[in-house]
DNA sequence: TATGAATGAGTGTTCATTCAT
DNA sequence: TATGAATGAACACTCATTCAT
């Protein structure tokens, strides 16, 4: 009987090993032999499971953006349902210690890079930005007109971004200041100007 | 004697090559061959002007920070003396035409990743992101207080880093909407609030 | 599961066609890829085995150190007990048909001037020189007193490096003459002077 | 007017520090640029007066073989007329200090296994081996027979060879024990027999 | 299902050589 | 006479991929 579910098994696990690789030498020296060996497997298994080093890139983003999307939704339902609630719980979401620690983000910042010239990787990329400014822009709309929940959605998922980036680059992202930045950002946007 | 002032012509060119081919194929993707190719030397060239490849790319990343503050400096001098002036100046300087183009968005976005890993490269984001702040920081001074101000430039580094990662990973940046989310976020910051 | 055993074979083989192409067209001009060639094998072969082109030198010098030691153990155990039967038999391995050809000969040339300047070859040259020593010096030394038998070692030693680098200078090594010469050096350290 | 004997300085200042640079790294890491740098110099020189590496290579031989022979000459005509003294001094003079230095040794070692596979070089050699053995065998002659003489001649040549060698590979050449072992030697030669 | 030996194209880098000045 | 910028072939080495087991 073979084992059941080594398969999901490995997968994971060889997910989880890229994003300690990426993390620790960066996606352009993380090679398959280095991943592997750190996974105690050959460096055959890759082939078999993703087909080739692009298939296990292209995985580990797309478990990335599942740890993330899972994150917000998690957090959408814990939240009130007015507005301010449920923007503040996406922010909170891109702000977790799930989000925010060393393989997470650097990976990210990779695949930003990567993107450019991969079209894979610039599809995944697209619909995360899509999703993540329709679900702002949604919220924006309930209080603000269309025109300026749009622009209220670029801003704050740029801010989100922006805090984010400069969060990783400096090296010890502050998780308190940069979501307190864009639940400022929410209000000034909800709130009525004089 | 050969040619005498080939250098600055040649350090200029081949750091332009590098750009355009960051620009088309990543910089993972850029080899010393496809940039020299381009600039239709030899190899060699590469090593005898700038000691090896981490020698170019250097060259290029500190070539792009150059050019982003002499942007700066010319939208400075010539804006108004009001802070609000002055803060836009800076955001008018990011989103230029000169910093808003295929080439130096890709090889921003490659460096964020890549100085993540090295020494060298970390070291010039860190100081051009500690420039940016204090040169924000010094403007919000002059019409808040000091806490006030730092969590202003903050947050306004952030939403430009944001603005412009977006423009550049959207493939297609909005050079209007852009800065026009900067200057609104400025005003915010500025006017008193109720 | 691969082959099973390769590993020995390979590594035998190739220090075999580096000793070979040592003969043929010297270290200088050894290249990996003339090395490779000759064992019908790919390059990347070699930093599989022997980790880089230095691991693959000194294996070979570690080869060619272990084959002479070898032929010296074999010839003494074959020799009477008597001292100048030992040391005959050490001069003897050390003109063997097994140490004077092409590809030993110029490959003990090429690793002396080598190890000049390479610490791992160094110390190996050094091992080798004062397991002689001590050899020679422990037979003389059942004859003579303390400070002749280092002497008479001592020159011994030299005869023989001596003799064995005319021969490979020559292109023509005397396998006869030359032991000859080593065997009378012996008769005429131990034979009581008047 | 052109600088008198501008020429025969060059010749000599870049043999002189290519001698010190397979000193200092080893004929295999004695690059032009290594040796022409040295020198305070540019790398064109060497094709201006030695046409390529091989020939400032061969002149270097060339000179430290004078400089061998020089120093021979010079102690046979300070010794007296016997054959012992004479011997002697053809000892003396390779054990002479202008011999027995790193740059001199290296380079001598760095030669025998190059010139193993390059023409001039060999015929160089052989040249040097030649005049030895005739110098040491004319001596011999006075008071051997031609084969005894003939025999002693390769032994004493062998033998400083030897003992040069291994000065050389041990990093510190006994000036006083080397010679006086090659001296013992043509004592026990000249000596005779019971 | 899993291995890892073997490949070989591609990389950055070195360096002797050339040549316009 | 002398320079050093420029070349480009050659080099050691890397690494994704393949495949017999």
């Amino acid at each position: 009987m073979p084992k059941l579910g080594m398969r999901e098994v490995r997968l994971a696990q060889l997910i989880d090993v890229t994003l300690l690789t990426i993390d620790q030498v960066g996606l352009g020296a993380a090679t398959l032999a280095s991943v592997t060996q750190r996974a105690s497997t050959s460096t055959g298994i890759v082939s078999h499971y993703f087909g080739d080093k692009d298939g296990l890139l292209e995985a580990t983003m797309r478990h990335v953006l599942r740890d993330l999307w899972l994150a917000i939704a998690r957090r959408r339902k814990a939240a009130k349902p007015d507005p301010r609630s449920k923007l503040r719980a996406v922010v909170m979401a891109n702000f977790d210690v799930e989000q925010v620690n060393g393989p997470v983000m650097k990976t990210w910042l990779a695949f930003w890079s990567e993107s450019m010239h991969k079209a894979e990787l610039r599809c995944l990329q697209h619909v995360n930005t899509r999703r993540l400014f329709s679900n702002l822009c949604a919220n924006f709309s309930r209080e603000l007109t269309k025109p300026a929940a749009r622009r209220a959605a670029s801003g704050l998922a740029a801010l989100i971004d922006g805090l984010w980036l400069r969060g990783a680059l400096s090296g010890e992202p502050d998780t308190k200041a940069a979501p307190k930045s864009a639940y400022d950002y929410i209000d000034l946007m909800l709130e009525p100007r004089a």
